[in-house]
DNA sequence: ATTACATTTCGCCAAATAACGAAATGAGAA
DNA sequence: TTCTCATTTCGTTATTTGGCGAAATGTAAT
């Protein structure tokens, strides 16, 4: 039960849900997510570790970033039925089409480092 | 995106998973489902307010009673992708199973009326 | 080692949520 | 009509949630 309305509960903010449509262009750190939807890096971690405790989405290191993506091969029956539905969801959406070209234009070096 | 959120945070809730699970079993007034879940009618009222605002119920008035049942058949892309999931899920789940139980013994005449 | 900086954790605040009981509503029975 | 009673709405309270900035953490470069 708990896993179940973890799942749902991760897909309850529309913040998180605008974070599983950009990372369906391609993996993001968590200052090119912080760039797209202007919130602070705080609120964006947290929103990552709901994300990935939902099992979501994975991480992996690479240098001082951060690499977040989506789970898409994973054993979690919820997260597999679910992710397609979101991928499916929302093509219309201005928010997210904004989005996701702020995705396809952003870039960590420039961002982030000096 | 709301339309969307709001299904998710319908489902984020344990307690209206044991109501739609219930439901499948059969349609069900406030005051069975308040005895099974053992909260206050009010509460109860609420949460099928949240389903049925999302799409996942309907209801209708017979007698005194309110009838609450699946929605089903509908043409909400979102809840007829989302009710096969509940449906499919939980099978096993201790509170669910007595749920089930307490719903096919369950009375209205002589639980609520005297 | 020291600095720089992406990320996470912590502490706080405002808003949303789930719970209750009491009062309001509405429909059938007397 | 008047009463009964299932349900809903309202007002309150405790908890959770989403947001921020500041401080802590960890890694790469100097």
């Amino acid at each position: 039960m708990r896993l179940l309305t973890k799942a749902f509960k991760a897909l309850s903010d529309s913040n998180r849900i605008r974070i599983l449509k950009m990372l369906e262009i391609r993996p993001l750190c968590v200052c090119e997510i912080t760039e797209v939807l202007g919130l602070a890096a705080s609120t964006v971690s947290k929103h990552l570790s709901i994300l990935r405790d939902a099992e979501f989405i994975l991480d992996n290191k690479e240098g001082k970033w951060v690499n977040y993506y989506l789970n898409d091969k994973n054993d979690n029956t919820i997260t597999e039925y679910l992710l397609p539905l979101i991928k499916s969801s929302l093509p219309d959406e201005e928010t997210i089409k904004q989005d996701i070209q702020k995705v396809k234009t952003v870039d960590r070096t420039t961002l982030c480092g000096v």
